[in-house]
DNA sequence: CCTAGCCATGCTGAT
DNA sequence: CATGGCTAGG
């Protein structure tokens, strides 16, 4: 019976494709026996595409005798690299496996970078800047122009030269639309300048340097790169930008030989570049490529696909194409309306707790959210319940100040023109060299055109060096502040000397002791301080680790190489196979899958996300996509839930059921509502003549394929009408809500224990309609558009609300047309 | 001239 | 609500 303690029991396995042994014509086979030209995947969520290109590549090097070294496969996170040398060296061994160039577009960049430095212009320990690290240089580009970084943010102008980068464009093709442009110019090349000065890349450099020796005919350098592989295949194509398709282009010009695999419906980083357009004109740019669809579903039960069909069926513009299973309805989905995030978090910890006495492990069970933000209430639920957990993303390791002061340590130490590394450690721990004297040495660095490491001593000195521009002045510092600055100086000579014969570990060590950083926080005896020395011990281990592993791959352990794999790791990477929940982004979910799922925030203006700044479009279809992969990543469980209110931004903010739900088939969903939702709705019916009496969409109607099945049944009963209400009110036609009007109940921040009181002012408002006063945050309901939140409202005898609907936006209504909804 | 504490202001998603 | 810029104190 239990279905939960065996997963996939009743699951039938893909066929095996593509070894020589094997026959097979099954889609997926052709794609993996497929040798030479160019080679098309469409690949539906769960059809199996990792294992195509697995036994495609096995194929390639058994059959066809292609050297490994000679392959190329690129995946979108260094965990989809890691599965895929996991799975390939089961097929082929890990003697061979190590010879395969896998990994990401960054990765494999920043390899092939190390090699081609010179012709990028760049030292060979060349260190790679993170966000942070784009800001700082952001921000003293800003003030070196004097710009006022109110009228240019230095996100925004980032994100601008971002967005050109990954169109292949650098400072001299912007193109400039008003004088706002002319400024976001400036600040491309200075910040380029200062990359460059700094022997620093982006990660869009990592990409874009490779390119241009790539596609330059005549470097020696873009002929290596060219010649180098003979089989390229990428993952996650529909993901790809215009950079990284030029880039597979270069690679494979001389053979054509390109096997990309991709889902146009899982498309959901067109805000960082990706451009879906490239998928779809595949066929346009290789007229001769063999096109191979991949439509059956292996991975999820009957009701989860029907319910991600639901979703994507109203996409605009997609590659025709119609995901089928042949696997059992399994249960439904279940969709929870709670009444705050608290709320929400509760249910969520709940069935959880059930699923692993059920015998679940926890690293089969995940919880999604849209945005980091939401991870904070969830987090400290499941602490609380002593589940295990692991949050992926967020405020991630390598983010940490601490974590990030160690590194740029190591890194002025291995990269001595660092200035925005130097900038961040010059005076952590405190040594007296303040805000003045900083400013000083920036100065002098600028007018001499060197780092900032390299200003130090003619700073001291006050000696002008023969290169500097004539007439060049240095501010003279105070005796104090140059002590201060040579102790900082003799301090990193010393551990650059140090790194000559020390281990990238040992030297970490040496950092930690000689700079005063663990003296300082051992000295702090605050928990903060205990918990930033676990950090930097961990980052200690990571070292550790990475020359063990260095070792055993019989490379030698550099400062460098750790620094750089340091740069490219998401923490999706670090998702550890230990039995812990693991709490993620849809976005970190790409390419995963769990046996159960918990979806949460499925909320209008969370998700779909709306920005607060009007400015700010969002992309309604992207969004849609982004709901498509959630629900696919479910094997068998599904839970999405929906809160009536929730607390984020440090702000209140009262919810509509996003417009997904209502895309959701019937057939496959139950709905549901948490006790404390229940009871908020029951006060409604109390006051206002009630809902439970019309039953609501789901309700008496034979659509309940669910009824009566399972062991979930037993243990959950939610066919009771009040537990549909919450969701079956929201449905998207309406039809629930014509119920008798529930007068108006202001929901806002009541204690459990204050409900009675509420209820009393239900009571005491006298008839309904009239009198009832519309307010900020109320739930109102109208004939056409349906439930909405009220907004805002112009008070006079005839008042006019401004209502946010779901699905039709804000209208301004009459509020002689507004019922109150709960 | 440095440092520590205060107040204010932006916030999706990630290699 | 967290980082960061700013001010007052040392």
């Amino acid at each position: 019976m239990d279905r939960i303690a065996a997963p996939d029991a009743d699951r039938s396995p893909p066929p095996e494709p593509g070894l020589p042994h094997e026959g097979g014509g099954e889609p997926q086979a052709q794609a993996a026996r497929h040798a030479a030209g160019p080679l098309l995947i469409f690949a539906g969520a769960g059809s199996g595409k990792t294992r195509v290109i697995v036994y495609r590549i096995a194929n390639l090097i058994v059959t066809h005798r292609v050297p490994p070294y000679r392959i190329l496969a690129v995946t979108f996170t260094n965990k989809a690299a890691t599965e895929m040398k996991r799975r390939l060296e089961g097929l082929i061994g890990p003697d061979i496996v190590k010879d395969l160039w896998v990994g990401t577009f960054h990765a494999v960049c920043a390899r092939l970078l190390r090699r081609h430095h010179e012709a990028a212009g760049l030292e060979k320990n060349f260190v790679i800047y993170d966000d942070d690290d784009q800001r700082a240089v952001m921000n003293r580009v800003l003030k070196e122009l004097n710009l006022d970084e109110r009228r240019y943010p230095p996100r925004q102008v980032l994100s601008r030269i971002h967005a050109e980068k990954q169109e292949g464009r650098g400072p001299g093709e912007f193109e400039r639309n008003g004088y706002f442009d002319d400024a976001i110019a400036r600040c491309f090349e200075a910040y380029e300048r200062h990359l460059k000065a700094a022997n620093a890349v982006d990660f869009d450099d990592l990409l874009l340097s490779v390119l241009r020796i790539a596609e330059d005919p005549t470097s020696l350098a873009g002929e290596d790169l060219r010649a180098r592989f003979r089989h390229v295949l990428v993952d996650e194509f529909q993901d790809v930008n215009q950079v990284q398709y030029r880039l597979v282009r270069a690679f494979c010009k001389a053979h054509d030989n390109l096997c990309v695999v991709g889902d146009d419906d899982q498309s959901i980083y067109r805000w960082r570049g990706a451009d879906v357009r490239i998928v779809r004109g595949f066929r346009r740019d290789f007229p001769h490529a063999t096109v191979v669809k991949l439509e059956q579903n292996y991975r999820s039960v009957g009701h989860v696909v029907r319910g991600a069909l639901g979703v994507i069926r109203h996409a605009s513009d997609r590659e025709p194409k119609e995901l089928w299973t042949s696997n059992a309805d399994g249960p439904p989905i279940d969709v929870v309306a709670a009444d705050s995030e608290h709320d929400e978090a509760a249910w969520v910890v709940e069935c959880v707790k059930e699923l692993i006495a059920q015998g679940v492990s926890p690293n089969e069970i995940a919880v999604f959210y849209r945005i980091h933000a939401q991870s904070r209430v969830l987090e400290e639920v499941l602490r609380e319940a002593r589940i295990p957990y692991q949050i992926i993303g967020g405020t991630r390791f390598f983010e940490r100040a601490e974590v990030k002061n160690l590194l740029s340590y190591l890194r002025v130490v291995a990269n001595p023109r660092s200035d925005v590394d130097l900038n961040r450690i010059i005076n952590v721990p405190a040594r007296k060299i303040g805000q003045s004297t900083v400013d000083k040495l920036i100065q002098a660095a600028d007018l001499l055109g060197v780092s900032l490491f390299e200003a130090i001593d003619p700073i001291i000195e006050g000696r002008v060096p023969p290169s500097a521009m004539p007439g060049a002045k240095l501010e003279p510092l105070a005796t104090a502040a140059k002590r201060s600055l040579l102790g900082f100086r003799d301090l990193m000579q010393g551990l650059m000397t140090e790194a000559r014969s020390a281990s990238p570990s040992a030297l970490a060590e040496e950092v930690l002791a000689r700079s005063g950083y663990a003296r300082m926080l051992e000295q702090d005896e605050s928990v903060e301080s205990e918990a930033r020395l676990q950090n930097l011990r961990e980052l200690v281990q990571s070292i550790v680790d990475y020359e063990q592993e260095a070792i055993a791959a019989g490379e030698d352990a550099t400062l460098e190489g750790y620094l750089e794999r340091v740069s490219l790791v998401s923490d999706v990477d670090a998702l550890v196979d230990m039995p812990k929940v693991a709490m993620m982004t849809i976005h970190a979910a790409k390419g995963l899958e769990f046996h159960a799922v918990f979806l949460t925030g499925m909320e209008e203006d969370l998700f779909p996300f709306r920005s607060q700044d009007p400015n700010r479009k969002g992309d309604i279809e992207e969004e849609r996509r982004l709901a498509y992969v959630a629900i696919t990543r479910a094997r068998e469980r599904l839970w999405i839930t929906h809160a009536a209110r929730r607390a984020i931004f440090g702000q209140t903010r009262y919810c509509l059921p996003s417009r997904f739900l209502a895309d959701l088939p019937p057939a496959s969903v139950r709905p549901m509502a948490t006790p404390t939702s229940m009871m908020a709705q029951r006060r409604v019916d109390v006051g206002g003549g009630g809902y439970a009496a019309s039953g609501g969409r789901f309700g008496g109607s034979g659509e309940r394929a669910w009824e009566g099945r399972g062991s979930w049944e037993g243990r959950r009963p939610a066919a009771q009408p009040e537990e549909r209400l919450a969701w079956s009110r929201f449905a998207r036609d309406g039809e629930a809500a014509r119920a008798p009007a529930a007068r108006a109940v202001d929901r806002v921040e009541r204690a459990p224990g204050e409900r009675y009181v509420e209820r009393e002012a239900v009571d005491a408002g006298g008839e309904g309609g009239e009198g009832v006063a519309l307010r900020r945050g109320m739930r109102v309901f109208h004939e056409r558009f349906g439930p909405g939140v009220v907004e805002s409202v112009d008070p006079g005898a005839d008042p006019i609300a401004t209502v946010k609907f779901s699905g039709w936006g804000k209208k301004r209504i009459k509020a002689a047309f507004l019922r109150a909804g709960s």
